[in-house]
DNA sequence: TCATGTTCTGCAAGCGCTTGCACGAAGTCG
DNA sequence: CGACTTCGTGCAAGCGCTTGCAGAACATGA
């Protein structure tokens, strides 16, 4: 490996000339710096980056600790931190913690000890120990997370129950009175709880009763959204659009009203959540709601850059609007 | 911060002994041993990874390269590689080139800065100067690719020829004798051509003369497979049966089907390739070859650590078996 | 011309850790 | 009991880079 002694040991000059040359500091001669960039272009040397960051205890690494980098959302917001994080000089460390709460702190430490800039913990929830750590941990941390603001982390994230109301809202405005909602699991107050309520006051605003009848429980799986569709079609009345709480059970519905003849969208309407790639795919194509993930990322990214260098945040809390993406499954316009 | 110094001040000893203390150097006395592991537990302390990694000229960091990090192929195959690396000790920086060669180039210069102890590379196919700039490397390299082997590069990998006539086979297997087969471009020499190849391969063990009246061309979108499907029921003989070379193709043939009132399985058998989400989730549930992509991580970080640590490889190319799911789109067993 | 600044470069210390060498203490053995 | 090995520790150099300080070289203005 070629190091800064070489290139002054070849130029006949001091180490440190060296330094300044190639870090562009003021008050280097022009051709000493010409001199000097030719000779490390001419050695290929590349500086090394760790005795950098010892020296000058900066390293441009930023840690991503992740539940699970295998899930599509994950990886999408993955990407939208890397592209940025790249963009301003940073690499990343990929944390996968399986959401095992042990391997978070393990991570944690090791993300310290590797002498990271800055951390972005991506999870759905925040177990208090989690948080403890996080407190603990001497360099800027971001979350991405719903419940990250409630303590204090900043945190970009978005707001499930408004989006969850939009979703309903469009089915009102489409005509729809008697809308039957698949929830996920109620104690998840990531997503399952705020969704639900969402649909409440979507209904509320509209001045339509809410009727627990035609709310079904689901685990956010398909066949979950099969069985709550079937229970939601012996209601009376029975609704004539149903809202399910992510795609994969906005799908079982479908599968559900197909074994029963009914057809989507002319005699039911459905609406996802999420807009996985499921969504675009299956027949009709599902009307749902896109989460800005890339955002997510993006905006994360920037916050931890403002924080490591030293700016300020605007806002601790960042909340990012998701979008419709409207498609047949209601009927009307879209694909 | 508070680093060996502190500990060696606060026992009265000298920071060589705390250093091996800590790193459970031998001919260091029990009592001291524990003293030190005391203090560096009342004392909070942790290592500075930067600072060994200097000293020893080892990271334990690798690199990934990878090209779409939102690819949920990827994502998955990303998980394999962080659960191995990381329970050897390794971190891993994540690197998204999006398929862009200048970014590889970059990339790979940067982990050479970062000083990473070894590179895997994945990426559907290696261009020539990317194949230059690992060489150019000096930590050792593995690809996840099709190609790596044949420049020499321990890669690991799947066999799209063998796997593809699998599938094949189990059609013919289960009756069929006329079998169209949708292709992915055929200038893709990853996984279009070969796939082709082992079709054909397929019917010719069978004994089955080749038609490439059924063979239609796609892109590996869901509407190419639509349109080859529709090109595909002109043909006549009609066939009884398609494999597509991958799943959003089987699935917009299958679209195409429903759409001409032929019923899957009854009419017409469909297997795709791939075993992504979607195959889950359409309907009917769609047979298909599933890719070991965890395996596939996990192998290629295994082979890496044994080339990081000097230990050899047995062979320098893994090729890794695929499994065929089997869903109910053939009709007979299966879900 | 000299005083005064400004540029440019070298010296040396230091970032936190590892490790070869040296040496005294302790244990082993004939 | 001396010779020899093993154990336990300290000393100091070094990993590759940065940076404050000091001084030499040069330019500027009165």
């Amino acid at each position: 490996m070629i190091t800064m002694k070489d290139i002054a040991r070849e130029l006949g000059i001091n180490e440190s000339t060296v330094s300044r040359a190639l870090n562009n500091h003021p008050h280097v001669h022009p051709s000493t710096r010409e001199r000097v960039a030719e000779a490390a272009r001419r050695l290929n040397y590349r500086p090394n980056t760790l005795a950098r960051s010892l020296a000058t205890n900066r390293s441009y690494v930023v840690g991503l600790v992740i539940s699970n980098i295998a899930n599509l959302f994950f990886a999408e917001v993955t990407q939208g931190i890397e592209q940025v994080a790249d963009a301003n000089g940073y690499s990343v460390i990929l944390c996968d913690t399986a959401r095992d709460a042990a391997k978070e702190q393990r991570y944690l430490d090791l993300l310290a000890s590797r002498q990271v800039d800055g951390i972005i913990f991506m999870s759905g929830r925040l177990p208090a120990d989690t948080v403890a750590a996080i407190r603990n941990v001497k360099c800027p941390v971001v979350t991405i997370s719903r419940d990250g603001a409630s303590y204090g982390i900043p945190t970009v994230r978005i707001n499930n129950r408004a989006e969850a109301a939009r979703a309903v809202s469009y089915l009102i405005n489409l005509g729809h009175a008697r809308i039957g909602f698949i929830s996920g699991q109620l104690d998840d107050a990531e997503s399952g709880l705020p969704r639900l309520a969402g649909y409440k006051s979507a209904l509320e605003d509209a001045g339509i009763p809410f009727d627990p009848c035609i709310v079904q429980e689901g685990d956010f799986t398909m066949e979950s959204g099969m069985r709550a569709c079937t229970r939601l079609l012996d209601a009376a009345p029975r609704p004539t659009a149903i809202f399910a709480a992510n795609d994969e059970m906005a799908i079982g519905a479908m599968k559900a009203l197909a074994q029963h003849g009914i057809s989507v969208p002319k005699d039911m309407a459905v609406v996802g959540f999420d807009n996985t790639a499921l969504a675009r795919v299956v027949t009709p194509p599902l009307t749902t709601v896109a989460q800005p993930l890339r955002a997510l990322g993006s905006t994360a990214t920037e916050m931890l850059i403002r924080l490591m260098t030293g700016q300020g945040l605007r806002d601790t809390e960042v909340v990012l609007d998701c979008q419709l993406v409207v498609r047949s499954s209601c009927g009307g316009t879209g694909i």
